[in-house]
DNA sequence: GTATAAAGTTAGATCAATCTAAACAATGAT
DNA sequence: ATCATTGTTTAGATTGATCTAACTTTATAC
C-alpha cells in the first residue's frame, strides 16, 4: 500500500502530466516543496515499484499503473472535497487543506459510501472531475472565460486553479460555479472584461482572472 | 503538534490508566503491537515534552497536560465513530478502524462541525463518553449486566470492550444500545443468564458477555 | 535470603523521508 | 567549440519510529 509520501508525490506527477508537458525533477520538488534529492530518491522508489518511467538525466513520467494510482488519489481527495461541501457545509475554500490529509485513509468503503451518499457526483466544489473507481477520467473541455466575445452568455462551470485567495475573491464577487455570466464587453489593451451576472451584478474581471475561469456554451 | 504515533501512546496510556491501576512499559508495548523498547523510547520522548511522568524502572502516568491531550485525541476518535455511525450509516462494528485513521487529523474545524451536526452527543456508538472540547469526561457509573437480579428491568447502554467479534455477536443477537431488557433467570453455577428484551427475543447469554454490557436501572 | 523469572533499559541497526554540499550532465549563447 | 547556466545526481547526514540482542533492575518463589 502506499505511503502518504508517494500517495502525494503520484498526485502531483499526475497534475504537472496534465498541465505542463515534460516533468522534470525541479517541477516535482517544487511543487511539492522538498529539495530536488529529496524528490530524486522518491522518484526512483516509485520507479522501483512500476509506477513511473525513470532515466537518469530524462524527464519523468507515470506508468500506466501509476496514473491508475494516481487518479485513485485523486478521486478519493475530490470525493472528500465534495463530501465537506455538500454534506457538511463547509466553504469551497476550506475543503482543500482537509481532503489533502483525508485522502490518505485506508478505508475504500469510507470513500465508496461518501460516493454513494453524494450520489456519484462527476465532478468537485471547483469544478475539476472526479476519476471512476477505475480511476478513469472523463475530461471535458471547457473554454476559458479570457476566450469569450462580447454578447456571449455563458455558464461558469469550473476553476483552472483553486487557491484560497483565489476562492476568498470570487466568494467576494458572488461569483459561483453554475452560475450564467454575460459578457458585456472586453476591453483590448489589457484583457479586463465587463460581465454581469445574478439580476443585478456587474463586475470588471481582469484578464488573470478571466484566464482561470472555465465556461460552458450553453 | 503531535506526531500520529505520539497520539496513539497518550490514547494508549489514557485507556490503559482508566482501565488498570499502574501502568508497566509492557502494558503499553502490547497494546500497541510494538517492542518493549520502542514503547520506552516514545515514553521518554513523551516526558521530555511534559506529557508523561516518568522515572526509570516505575510506572508510567499521564500529567494533566498529557491526560487533556489524550482526551481530545480520544474526543476525535468518538466524534469520528459517531459521525460514521449516525450520518453515514456505517455498523458499529464498522467504525473503530477508519476512527482510528480519522483521529489524526489535523483540523479543528472538521471535528467542531461534526460535533455540530451531530447535536453535541455526549456517547459514542459503544457507549463511551465523548470528552468536550477541554478535555473533560463525564463519567457514568453503569452497572454490569452480570450483577443484575431476576426481575430486573434495565437498559442496555454501554459496553465495557467493542472488539469486532463482540459486537457482531451483539449484532446477531439483535441487541444494541438503548434497549430495555428484562432478567428472566440467572444460573448460580455459570453464570448464564436469560434475558429477553423486544417483545419475543428471549436469549441466554453467558457470565463473559454479561460483563461487557453495561447497563442503567430506569 | 538467594535464585529465578519478569520487566525495563541500553546499545546498535534499519527504514522512510527528509536535508545540504558537492559533483556531474545537458543546454544553449556567444 | 567553449563555457556558463541550469537542472540532475551522488554522497553523506539527520530525524522519527521501529527492531533485536544483550544487559540491568525489580519482583517472586522457594
Ligand atoms: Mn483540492
Ligand atoms: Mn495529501
Ligand atoms: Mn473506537
Ligand atoms: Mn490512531
Amino acid at each position: 500500500m502506499a505511503s502518504q509520501a508517494e500517495e502525494n508525490y503520484l498526485k502531483a506527477l499526475f497534475t504537472l502530466a496534465s498541465d505542463s508537458g515534460e516533468i522534470g525533477l525541479s517541477d516535482l520538488s517544487e511543487m511539492l516543496q522538498v529539495s530536488t534529492p529529496t524528490a530524486n530518491s522518491m522518484v526512483k522508489n516509485l520507479h522501483q515499484q512500476g509506477l513511473v518511467h525513470y532515466e537518469k538525466y530524462k524527464p519523468i513520467s507515470l506508468t500506466s499503473k501509476g496514473k491508475k494510482e494516481a487518479s485513485l488519489v485523486i478521486r478519493k481527495h475530490r470525493l472528500t472535497e465534495m463530501y465537506l461541501v455538500e454534506k457538511m457545509g463547509f466553504g469551497w475554500e476550506k475543503v482543500h487543506e482537509i481532503a489533502e490529509q483525508v485522502e490518505h485513509i485506508k478505508s475504500p468503503a469510507l470513500f465508496e459510501r461518501m460516493d454513494e451518499l453524494l450520489g456519484h457526483p462527476k465532478i468537485d466544489p471547483h469544478g475539476s472531475p472526479i476519476p471512476d473507481r477505475n480511476g478513469k477520467i472523463e475530461w471535458k473541455s471547457y473554454h476559458k472565460l479570457s476566450e469569450c466575445k462580447p454578447g456571449d452568455s455563458i455558464r461558469l462551470v469550473a476553476l483552472t486553479h483553486s487557491s484560497d485567495e483565489f476562492l476568498q475573491y470570487l466568494n467576494s464577487k458572488r461569483l459561483s460555479l453554475g452560475l450564467m455570466l454575460q459578457v458585456e464587453s472586453v476591453e483590448t489593451f489589457d484583457g479586463n472584461m465587463a460581465i454581469s451576472y445574478l439580476k443585478n451584478h456587474r463586475e470588471i474581471l481582469s484578464a488573470k482572472v478571466c484566464e482561470k475561469l472555465l465556461v460552458e456554451k450553453e
